[in-house]
DNA sequence: GGTAATTGGTAGAACTTTCAACAATTGAAG
DNA sequence: CTTCAATTGTTGAAAGTTCTACCAATTACC
């Protein structure tokens, strides 16, 4: 049920190209990013997490909303909540309107701590990506990108 | 030490968004090819592996080699091999020329597995990214992420 | 040849992520 | 107002990954 009918098809060697170099730079690049991000005792999934958040009016959000925009479970948020939570960057705070409900709200040293990390963060993006792109490509990644992601949204993908 | 000294820019909106649709509609990629994978007991990581085995003259490689192909690290593929070998796709074989070292080795039954996921797996390649791009986007893609490689492969990142 | 440094690979511990089940609440239907 | 399905979020266990230490073989060097 994943594909439809298998288009026999195999991929001729442009396309070819296009994917392993794709994959493989990507993979690449995503380590680098993460290795960067070690100084500051973060991941880039934990960073993308303290990035929503500190970006939601009061930096504050329930747990489900949260999950859904840093594209991670429910369940993983949750344990990644903890270990977070004990390294004093958010805490946990009940949802009145809704009683089975809680929010995410970061703290001031969490909100620290991502601010910190921002401007080596963006360096280490440009240093690893951006210096490598001429504005066009900018252009053309923005491009391709949005439309794949709009693409593949329709596709449904479940998340537990 | 993981980035030079900090440039104070922060990202501009183009490139902002070149940044972001990258990040998002990649991630969403991963876990939509992982997912597609599935029914043949494969992760992409798992796949990469006998991927790359198979190429290999008699589907036969160095333990290390095949990591470094892979992007995996030792450890993890001696692991992951302990897996397989119980699926019985792969075995170890003991290496004359050099006593420390050890063969990974494709067998039969591993060569069926991947011929059987290969159809699938291109056809979920096709469906996800391919369909989506444009002959000069697959060229452009290529020329980015060519690039990309070969300056990320400049800088070093250790892989135990 | 002897011994130090390096390399190939593995193993166990610690940690992270996923999976499946759960309690609590909500909302809708009868 | 009761019942039932769906939603919110958590949990414990299983599966997977990374880290560290280690052994054994090899190579380098005196």
């Amino acid at each position: 049920m994943a594909t439809k009918a298998q288009a026999p098809k195999w991929l001729n060697p442009r396309e070819m190209k296009a994917w392993r170099s794709y994959i493989i730079a990507s993979r690449r690049l995503l380590d680098a990013l993460d290795t960067d991000l070690e100084g500051h005792d973060l991941s880039m999934a934990d960073y993308e997490v303290l990035a929503q958040l500190s970006d939601a009016p009061g930096r504050k959000m329930r747990m489900s909303e949260l999950a859904e925009l840093a594209m991670v479970s429910k369940s993983r948020l949750s344990h990644r909540m903890k270990v977070m939570e004990k390294a004093g960057w958010v805490r946990r705070e009940e949802c009145e309107s809704d009683r089975r409900g809680s929010y995410a709200v970061m703290t001031d040293q969490g909100w620290k701590a991502i601010v910190k990390a921002a401007p080596s963060h963006v360096a280490s993006v440009r240093n690893r990506l951006m210096d490598h792109l001429t504005v066009k490509d900018q252009e053309d990644l923005a491009k391709i990108f949005d439309r794949l992601q709009t693409e593949l949204r329709g596709q449904f993908i479940n998340e537990n």
